[in-house]
DNA sequence: CGGCCGCGTGTAATCGATTGCAAAGAGGCT
DNA sequence: AGCCTCTTTGCAATCGATTACACGCGGCCG
């Protein structure tokens, strides 16, 4: 049993020199002599010396901390991102702190709580569901402490933002089923409130709309990013009476849902529809059939959120105007979406029909 | 812009009383008369007061905060663990500091730069990939810092540890098999030397043995729990000359790339082979064919390994014996698995079988 | 009436590291 | 020698909260 962790007293005891000189040693190598340094180092060495975080934290009012603050963790869409930030975090030496905000329960209280404790040096929200005014006065009362947003959107926010180009790569998934011949597409619907699932369907519609197909609301369907939503929305949508030959899903998980549900009343995939995913997810390319889906660059976005964020922190005016960085999604063509079987509907396009 | 986040000085100030008044009235408000609290908390609302945590940590030699170190936060298995430890260190209002070990790199300094600088006040370690010795030296190191061992098992570790019972679980699940019908059953073995993927290994080869079923080695094959490996192994399973007609796969994500990686060459599932998981993931009840598996009591094992951990941290002598606890997984029975339909194989046991 | 108890409060030390300021010492220049 | 500069080091204040100890006061008991 230990006593009890040395502290730089006992360093500079042993190496006979003041607490300062330690500290510089330590901290600014080169503004103590080298003999010193030496010294120093054997100190430190003999009594197993490590730095007490509070300690520093509280002398330069600094936690070497970053704070993540997600909707979700479960979702393997956010932990993938979670594992990149963790990795740039720990590469600069900064410790991670999760918080899960689920239900928006208390999201404020429990941001505030960990931001004007001092517990961390600045915040990278992976959640948009806060407004503009909110967040500036989160950041104020915490002494301007910095703050990134990444992957869901909140625009005009005057933050750091890194995000993916969501409106225009759901209108390139849609796009992918309009050049496979569909004349009939539908959609499956994110969580209503939330700033990815619009995005993805605004690019949805400006593709029908792009080439003047129809967009009926019945043909989108609600559902919530979770496999079940999308289980539950393959009932409603066999029940339907003139239904969309294909569907563009806002994400995997959804997907994979929609899909099983769809096959429990016999409609086979891609034989009787086309289904597009949104993240390729590990069990995309596995699944039967495997799926189609754009893939976002999930480790860069997560990488470079948090470099940002670690940047500001360490150079708060290194970038005078709000960063804003979207990065481009891959769209990844496997089996669950074919080109259209029956001979092409006679409905008329509107506007005109991109050439095929 | 706010000049700076006020402290409990500010407060003294404002209320007419002294820091020390102040203190008490926060957090042992019984200590206090009821005039003073009230003029107290009037103050703290008027300047906006949020406790500085580095000047307590500094203070009580105390973070609330506890040390999450996992093999990979991407696997989901781990991901929702980790969610269910982060609600209840936040019900307690700890917060979580992750830290992903990934290749076991740097371990043992990377979780000693963590908890010997006071930054946690215990560590919850999902990763056996350390031995004993090494971990009681970083706990003395640290001032008998409480760990709590879950998920992945170290045995005679001397910390309290929560797992489920693999072992069992995995004879539970080879069974299963053998009840089917089947007497040729393979392993999809997880990595080498994982102790998860050893225990399963053992219950499956335990199974075996009771039933007097021959366990060759060619029949269990290498695989390191990702999708990857599971479709990798496929290959090197239709290339055998008598192949086993099920299989049980150390976990889902291996179980699907391994059933995606058959049915490229035309061994489907459940036509052709069984095949039974570990974990139920999100997409098992979704899969083609829906996936049997064996569900572990995820939430439960992350919210009782946080609980465990924050009691000892709490009240370090209240279990004086290392605790143990034993979660049961749970067999989820889907399409995966069917009785076989071949005509039974002559093969002659040699130690009896079970009564079918 | 004197002493004791207990409540409520204040004083000041303390936790560990950093850093502004000053001083000591070395070396160079006139 | 005297003065200046530059490097290296130490002294002591500081960050914000907690807490051991002491003090004043009112009430109660003998």
């Amino acid at each position: 049993m230990t006593k009890k962790t040395p502290t730089i007293q006992d360093v500079a005891r042993h190496a006979n020199v003041s607490t300062a000189t330690v500290s510089r040693a330590l901290s600014v190598p080169e503004k103590v002599s080298e003999a010193t340094r030496a010294r120093v180092s054997e100190a430190v060495r003999v009594t197993g010396y490590t730095l007490n975080q509070a300690g520093r934290s509280l002398r330069q009012r600094t936690a070497r901390t970053i704070l993540v603050a997600l909707p979700d963790i479960r979702n393997s869409f956010f932990s993938t991102i979670l594992d990149a930030i963790e990795r740039e975090a720990a590469s600069r030496d900064y410790g991670v702190l999760v918080l899960n905000l689920y239900f928006g329960h208390e999201t404020v209280r429990r941001l505030e709580n960990f931001l004007l404790s001092n517990r961390a040096d600045g915040l990278l929200l992976l959640d948009g569901s806060l407004d503009t005014h909110t967040l500036r006065t989160l950041s104020a009362q915490a002494g301007d402490i910095p703050i990134v947003i990444a992957c869901e959107d909140i625009r005009q926010s005057g933050f750091h933002t890194v995000v993916t180009d969501n409106i225009d790569a759901a209108e390139r998934a849609t796009e992918h089923l309009i050049n496979s011949g569909h004349r009939q597409i539908g959609h499956l619907l994110g969580p209503e409130h939330n700033v990815i699932a619009r995005d993805r369907q605004a690019g949805f519609l400006r593709a029908l709309d792009k080439h003047g197909l129809p967009a009926p609301t019945e043909w989108q369907l609600r559902g919530n990013f979770d496999t079940e939503s999308g289980f539950a929305a393959a009932a409603r949508f066999v029940s339907m009476g003139a239904r969309p030959t294909a569907v563009f899903a806002a994400n995997d998980e959804s997907a994979i849902g929609f899909l099983s549900g769809l096959r429990q009343h016999g409609v086979i995939c891609p034989r009787d529809i086309s289904v597009v995913g949104f993240d390729d997810l590990g069990f995309a390319p596995h699944y039967v059939p495997p799926l189609t889906t754009m893939r976002q660059p999930r480790e860069a976005l997560g990488r470079m959120a948090a470099e940002t964020l670690i940047d500001t922190i360490e150079e708060p005016d290194a970038l005078p105007t709000p960063l804003r960085i979207v990065l481009r999604s891959e769209l990844v063509v496997r089996e669950s979406t074919a080109r259209i079987a029956q001979p092409e509907p006679v409905s008329v396009p509107v506007r005109g029909i991109a050439t095929s």
